[in-house]
DNA sequence: TCGTTTTTTTGACTTGGGTCACTAATCCTC
DNA sequence: GAGGATTAGTGACCCAAGTCAAAAAAACGA
């Protein structure tokens, strides 16, 4: 192949991790040039999935993980009795796949909500260049550390919130997140069915349903298919149990 | 000092990663004689911690890993409206402190439940070090992962699971953690209250009580205070909802 | 050792949210 | 763009587990 034809195909797909919008939240890490272009190396740009397509199943041997640019995805695993679980929704700029770190194999499957394009960054060659890289490994492990967190704010969701509340919070949970990006943060399309976002959160779709039309109806959102617009944030603040600002009810009894 | 008195001290408290008996449990690393030295140099062996102490505090600036060596210890959140939320139990060979990874501060306490022991890791050190040691590196990675996936266990459990499934899933956890390190798995001491097991379990005190005393009198389990013993492991998992083996019900339906 | 506090157990009652049944609205696919 | 298939929304009913109350047991401190 000759050069001005590789630079044609360079051209063609040009996504860099030194260029890409989302660099700052997938593995944010100041890295020089010659480190990020290391970095861009080993990271794989893959052709758009579809909607229902698996980017990996549940056992499958664990080698990669994969950096949202596009789209969304849900994963999910299959309990010995046959239940399914979503674990979490991911969004651009997002990593999945963290959680096949333990035992060398993916605990849970990811499929994808819509057309997606993920980058493929293979493990063992970012653990070598972590090795090199003191501030890509933080970076990998503050990663880890975030799912960790979310993982245990999820856990006191499904524990102590109420249908309500949960809702509420995951509403605001999104809203926050497409924020991030830079996206609006009052008006959006939920990607996943009614009927994920209730087993994601612990309840009957029918329940999700009903508390959709409550909230309509109150007018903290405006609810049009799979299009949501939030009228009143903090309203829903109020109804996700979360406590801002003074007048906020209970005063706060320490452990 | 003299060269003797060094080495009766170092004989008092003689306690060395690479003698210690939960190394393949803490940070499971087959590292040569050396690499061993160099982590054991930089790991700190702690007086015992006494019941009620804090480990560290929510809020805290994140520094160290700990790895517990005698006793048990409660990681705990307490939300925006003070509402307290127990994240986990640590055994010996436990690691403690991960999520404080992600934002330079530990985003729980973690208290003990009785006299402890633990060794603290200066995170800074066991970083540079895992940046020479890939073994030590992936060890520490696989902890994290592992971390996730129990999480993610977790919110299953809380999302799915009635209460006697957790109870009895509960029951079997720590019986297989007690396994793990030459415990009997079928009889010991729980460290934390009825109260601790339920806010972990996202139930009420009354419910534990009241499932314990089912489960006594259906003679799955023998209790006499915080003193618990297994008596039918197989009808204890399926309690739990777990399927093993063949006559196990309901058939596996695939998403 | 005794009295106080905390933890555990048990009973009676209530309720949030699940289940079931059905209709309405979207979404595909040909 | 017609028809079959998912997905979403509502109402009626019910039950698992929460709440309240109170007694019994265990743990603690002086």
């Amino acid at each position: 192949m000759s050069d001005t034809q590789k630079l044609k195909i360079a051209n063609i797909n040009e996504v860099h991790c030194n260029t890409c919008s989302l660099s700052s939240l997938c593995l944010p890490v100041s890295l020089n040039n010659d480190d990020m272009v290391k970095l861009d190396d080993i990271v794989d740009k893959s052709k758009p999935l579809h909607k229902g397509d698996f980017l990996f199943r549940q056992g499958e041997n664990f080698g990669s993980l994969y950096a949202i640019r596009a789209g969304s995805i849900k994963t999910y695993s299959v309990s010995p009795d046959g239940e399914e679980q979503i674990n979490g929704f991911y969004f651009p700029g997002e990593l999945v796949g963290l959680a096949g770190l333990d035992s060398g194999e993916y605990p849970m499957s990811a499929k994808m909500l819509e057309t997606t394009t993920v980058c493929e960054i293979p493990f063992e060659r970012l653990d070598d260049l972590s090795g090199q890289m003191p501030e890509l490994r933080r970076s990998i492990m503050r990663s880890l550390g975030r799912e960790i967190s979310e993982d245990q704010q999820m856990m006191m969701l499904l524990s102590k919130k109420t249908a309500e509340q949960r809702i509420a919070t995951f509403m605001l949970k999104i809203a926050d997140r497409f924020a991030a990006r830079g996206y609006s943060s009052t008006s959006f399309r939920l990607s996943m069915s009614r009927n994920e976002i209730g087993n994601y959160l612990g309840l009957a779709v029918e329940t999700v349903s009903r508390i959709f039309t409550r909230f309509s109806s109150q007018n903290l959102i405006r609810v049009e298919g799979k299009e949501l617009e939030i009228l009143d944030t903090q309203a829903l603040m109020e109804a996700a149990g979360e406590c801002h600002g003074p007048g906020c009810g209970s005063q706060a009894k320490l452990g």
